[in-house]
DNA sequence: GGATCAAATATCCTATAGGATTGGCGGACC
DNA sequence: GGTCCGCCAATCCTATAGGATATTTGATCC
């Protein structure tokens, strides 16, 4: 297991340190030592999604070494990962770069695929899912989104949670990759549009509460249409 | 641009060898250099695909290394990314292991997703697809399927075709990563079932040709969950 | 004979050094 | 003034060495 010591990532040489429960809930598929990539990899990616790393940014290998304090390799393993996974892009002999900004053409295809899939997805999740995460969908409804960054934090879970119930890894992991674009897309306009989405979503808990799979399959594609729309409009070109 | 000699992989030192036109066509986009790393992904993706390296296989770094006469780093790269691609898993100090081979609750999972994209894209294809792709789908048409490698790559090229012809990278790219766990889990039993799947192909080529959406839809859905009945009799699980 | 423990091996993980290539910058030339 | 050419810096790519860990093998004890 490594854990960041002040800003720096270092080699685990010690006593696992206590951990309270909801942190080891939180960190439950953290915990099993995965080596330095890892956890490169998640701290890329968390800089990537709070725009730290802004999208079409240069990403240099040794200054990620050296400000995380590892090694080069660790950090082109987890740059190999990002590349696979969409985030940033490679050029030969040039380096690294964020990947740039969704275009009017990718946010279509994007919401075409969500289209097609999520609402599946809360129908199915209204059928099959675990009493116990209706509950923490309750958690995550809209009783109040302090900021910017906590309604976006509130989505991820709310959209992560529906298609985790659906009981299908495969559209689960596809919607979650999907939803990162999503989110760094709409922290770049920093839009406040919680109060309508959070509506919105309230509608998709009450039908999945209620196990009402067309319910749930209809709000849930309203949701992401007016969602779609909302985005689309910061687009001109 | 790099180039394996008898088997090895070696940096490139030299002039670009001559290339006939369809060579050229088919590896445009290869044709960029993109450093050893891609080029370690694709063979080792290549031997995952042909059973050269069997599911549930140890994967050892240095062994890659001296075989392919390279360094470990491009190997590393190269693993990152197909884990990223759920092709092989890593565990810390043990090292990469090819995936185990899919199980019955996979393979509902994998067809379950199909079932929902696929018909979808079939559906646009028919409207949107380019005439010359059409062309290029007659050319996977079941007019011969020679060997069990034959068909399956003439499959393979049928799904990845419609799939493009939809005009969403995100779909296409979904269902690629998809298709070659389905040819892997295909091929470790070798099933002689080419002679329906090209029929069904034809029905569905056949309404892409018409341009009949609804038909091209149905048509690949049937095609899909009958491809789901020959598989799943596989496992008995 | 079976089980347990310890040493040895093979492997991975990390770090550092050296070679190769690209992109930008400045000066010279037309 | 615009364009072309060569140099320099930054970066990536490769290779090798050393430390750490899991697995395996063998011997010893019960």
């Amino acid at each position: 297991m490594l854990y960041p010591v002040n800003g720096k990532i270092q080699p685990f040489c010690g006593k696992v340190p206590v951990m309270s429960a909801v942190e080891a809930a939180a960190d439950r598929q953290i915990a099993r030592p995965s080596g330095l990539a890892e956890e490169v990899y998640r701290r890329i990616r968390a800089d990537i999604m709070s725009l730290k790393l802004p999208p079409d940014t240069r990403v240099s290998v040794d200054s990620l070494a050296r400000e995380l304090g590892v090694s080069q390799t660790p950090i082109r393993e987890a740059l190999s990962m990002l590349e696979a996974n969409g985030l940033v892009s490679k050029k030969h002999f040039t380096g690294y770069a964020t990947a740039p900004r969704m275009d009017r053409a990718q946010l279509d295809e994007l919401f075409e695929f969500r289209l097609l899939v999520e609402p599946h997805a809360a129908r199915k999740a209204a059928d099959a899912m675990a009493e116990s995460d209706v509950e923490s969908l309750r958690a995550v409804s809209g009783d109040k989104a302090p900021s910017h960054d906590g309604f976006a934090d509130m989505d991820t879970e709310f959209h992560k949670l529906i298609a985790q119930g659906g009981g299908n890894h495969l559209i689960a992991d596809s919607l979650a990759r999907l939803h990162i674009h999503v989110h760094i897309f709409r922290s770049c306009f920093r839009s406040e549009i919680a109060e309508e989405a959070v509506h919105e979503h309230d509608e998709v808990i009450a039908a999945i509460r209620a196990r009402d799979g067309a319910a749930a399959e209809s709000a849930m594609r309203r949701h992401i249409e007016r969602s779609y729309g909302r985005l689309r409009d910061f687009i001109k070109e």
